[in-house]
DNA sequence: CCTTCGTGGATGTATGAAGTTCACGAAGCG
DNA sequence: CGCTTCGTGAACTTCATACATCCACGAAGG
């Protein structure tokens, strides 16, 4: 029942980048103020610009700009696109996966769970975070975005 | 971000359990009855007796037993037998973890989740569990405890 | 003392997370 | 044009953990 660290990375480099929002940063500038290994990032990102959560340029001067403002992107998105659709059990929306589905007592449970889960992510913007943020995401005197 | 099949196996079984509150119950009994492997429920088993959630009786007659009633045993208490303490993400408690500790704009996300979490199941009991159950846990015509 | 049945530990297996490598192609620049 | 930059896509490796199995042991009732 953990958040994987690839949703971690994601969501790191989304607060990094929407602390300068309508600016450019390449995979390298995210993958070195945020610690994350240049080519495990490309394969966030990639879901990322799959999911229309962000925009890629290739070539010299390329790199990753938010499609959307910061207020604007939640964090339900950025978890479906990095996790696919939120599930707290295999059985959840598919019965069958379990012999004993029709008198599963514990089902209940785990809808409500999914479903303050889904809540929260929902009204937790990835401008939210950037405020948390001590340092502002990107901003501050570590700015190195153009 | 899913619960194992381990927590289901446990939370299936006391619910099992619970449905005829009082009574003692095989191990034969519980992973039949609930399609879990006998040599893998035993290790669940374990651990809920040595949290004090069930007490075992060994040899001829053995078997196991709620020592506390339903309503009394919250899902929390259960949870933390089989995985440990709550913990979202791995930074949540320990900030040697990561070197971003102190600027992460995303800790009190995870902590308001945790914190939401840990309430649902702490309202929630076995009894409740029972009762959501269409057949009553054990209840009902197929009972087979004595 | 024989059978039942939970205990504890060692071992096996498969899946998925995390990370790496590399050939490719788009695009700016001289 | 040709060189360099830099993201793309897929294949591949590594490693941890969930899930499961096996077995020798000992407690306890008949």
């Amino acid at each position: 029942m953990q958040v994987s660290r690839t949703l971690d990375y994601a969501v790191r480099s989304l607060i990094y980048m929407g602390g300068s929002p309508g600016l450019k940063f390449s995979m390298k500038q995210i993958s070195e103020s945020q610690h994350i290994p240049q080519n495990y990032l490309a394969k966030i990102m990639r879901r990322l610009v799959n999911r229309g959560i962000v925009r890629s340029k290739v070539g010299p001067e390329g790199g990753y700009m938010l499609r959307k403002t910061p207020a604007e992107l939640n964090l339900r998105e950025v978890y479906e696109a990095i996790e696919g659709e939120i599930r707290i059990i295999d059985c959840m929306d598919d019965e069958s996966v379990c012999a004993l589905y029709e008198s599963c007592g514990q089902l209940p449970l785990w809808d409500r769970l999914k479903a303050s889960m889904v809540e929260l992510l929902e009204d937790t913007t990835i401008e939210d975070m950037v405020e948390e943020s001590p340092r502002g995401g990107s901003g501050g005197r570590e700015v190195l975005a153009q």
